[in-house]
DNA sequence: AATTTAAACGGGAGCGGTCCCATTTACTGG
DNA sequence: CCAGTAAATGGGACCGCTCCCGTTTAAATT
């Protein structure tokens, strides 16, 4: 469909001006009579004018436009971290275009290919689980163009990072879970692409070191984050000679996965088997029993990595400080581990 | 932070042709010699050429890229609907702006102008339960770029829309609840400005009206979606002289707030009370009592109000059809509403 | 009165492409 | 051998805007 614009030019007919007053007239420029700058806006405003940012950007070569590349949508997560970065980017004048690669390594390239024609100033990315080749990525570091990696970041790429202590957060998480007497932690753990995968691993391992517990490696199971895969290896899991009393997913919404088939085997949590998640979903704390897992501070995420971006953005140069920011997570203990919560009182 | 961009020309002087030439290999046009296409082509990849849409987009007056414009990103509702929007729009070679405005009226209207301001070649719009004035939403229309609402939509603008029968969702699921026996059925009613409470609300009166139960105003609660009220709500239904022995919200949130309200009071859900919810969250399924409500196609309603905006797009001239598409929506049985659910093989 | 100075505005190049209209080159047929 | 034609390329206007530089006008200074 065919459409108009009402251009400066437009304006300037109108008022018999050049367009280089109504242009100053729009853009706060000092030069220009008070007046004129009053009949330019009015006249801007009866006519429905909307200012183009396509010719600006190409003019000024910046978009005040932001990327943010995440995996998924699904779980509760991504959506936060955006609703923070959203906010933060637009107290900066910036704003977002966000893309969901459906963790699907093609589908972020692709992605990745639409931010840059579309010039963006910087990208906020958190990679699928299949990312293993990060060319799409580094084509933004030659390009000048900012990027800040968060949640699932890119290791071998020196650019700045928001992340949590995934290590420590399991850590704490398995120590919990030796303290309530379990002796048999088994690990769903994820693709060790991701190095939150990695980390939530070594907590585990550390903690199981450090109590001097046996690692038991038929314990942990490699996983995909494939959720219709998580029956299988629970099954795996409890039909072994000497099952696991507990199970640490190492995401939320594997652990809710476990709960449910677990219910439907008929066995009782916690008392025969432990489930413990990572990253506080929104279902977490609504389903029955209650998931027991490690909360991280979302909002924060968005706000701190925006801001990030942002200064890197402004920076007249490239000054690759790369700074990693770690934030801290929180245990939340729920009836998914322990037997009665200490009475709710809210 | 300054960057560089290679250009058509940095390629055409490299290879000592002009940037007309250049532009035919990127766009495939037939005028060209294949060889020289093939020299452009790959000189383009080895200099890491990215198209500049801003300047495309510029000339040829559209920019291949759909606005979408949600109320809020926390229920698992609006990410499900935009990820299979962007699938959709993916196909035809469009790529998508999202922005949620929290909520909030003022937010709406910025995300509207940014939307403008980026010349979008249409918007997929479900407004927020601020919004009365749509003076921002009618500028498009003005303009002549396609607006598409979904769910909450402006029933005074002439444009297609994409909405799923709320009456009859909400007739048969007060239908279900008499059907279990409960005679005193509250609504905790949405705001009268989005039509989807009206609907939801005209289901409740009309299958009561329909079953010769009386209309007590009483049990039907104004409310305006803030979760935190919720709970003074169900105490205040509580307290009732003659108090309701079942509970519709109007969502799943609130239904879902509702169910933990009930369950710290003590009371049994559903022998003393029946509660429902409408839209199916993704939590309702995985808490206890799992919550009966009213699923919405969710993809369908993406993929076709996506479809009909890229239909619109397409058109050479306005023909203002404007179909309402309604879709049906299906009751979801679960524990909040009937003691124990026919026992569940999966 | 002549000159300086500042305020306000106009003109035009150019951002990175597309696309129309020449122009050049090579090949065909009479 | 030359007009006619098609294929391939070049040149340049233009999309809507910014921004630099030059011009006009009026007030201030000497």
């Amino acid at each position: 469909m065919k459409r108009h614009q009402t251009t400066i030019l437009d304006i300037a007919k109108e008022l018999n001006i050049s367009k280089s007053t109504v242009s100053r007239a729009l853009t706060n420029h000092p030069n220009i009579n008070p007046e004129t700058k009053k009949k330019v806006l009015e006249l801007a405003e009866k006519m429905d004018y909307q200012r183009n940012m396509l010719a600006i950007s190409l003019i000024t070569n910046k978009s005040y436009t932001i990327g943010v590349i995440v995996p998924e949508f699904i779980s509760s997560y991504f959506p936060k971290v955006i609703v923070s970065a959203q906010i933060e980017a637009s107290k900066a004048g910036y704003n977002i275009i966000i893309s969901q690669s459906n963790e699907s390594y093609e589908t972020e390239v692709k992605n990745a290919k639409v931010m840059l024609a579309n010039q963006v100033d910087g990208v906020l990315v958190s990679i699928t689980k299949e990312t293993r080749n990060y060319d799409h990525l580094k084509i933004f570091q030659r390009k000048g163009i900012p990027i800040v990696f968060f949640n699932r970041i890119c290791e071998e790429m020196i650019v700045p990072k928001v992340i949590v202590d995934d290590y420590e957060g399991a850590f704490k998480l398995v120590e919990h879970l030796l303290q309530t007497g379990k002796k048999r932690i088994a690990h769903l753990a994820g693709p060790d692409s991701l190095s939150i995968s990695k980390g939530r691993l070594n907590g585990y391992l550390d903690a199981l070191k450090k109590h001097h517990i046996e690692i038991d490696e038929e314990l942990i199971i490699p996983y995909d984050l494939s959720l219709r895969k998580v029956k299988i290896y629970v099954k795996h899991l409890l039909g072994l000679e000497n099952p696991p009393d507990a199970i640490f997913a190492v995401n939320d919404p594997t652990a809710i996965e476990v709960v449910q088939t677990i219910k439907k085997i008929g066995l009782r949590i916690p008392e025969d088997i432990a489930i413990a998640g990572y990253s506080d979903d929104y279902a977490s704390s609504l389903m029955e029993p209650k998931l027991t897992t490690v909360a991280q501070p979302v909002d924060e995420i968005g706000k701190i990595a925006t801001q990030m971006l942002i200064d890197q953005i402004n920076r007249e140069v490239a000054d690759w400080k790369a700074t990693t920011k770690m934030l801290k997570t929180k245990l939340i203990i729920r009836s998914s581990t322990v037997k009665e919560t200490t009475s709710n009182p809210e």
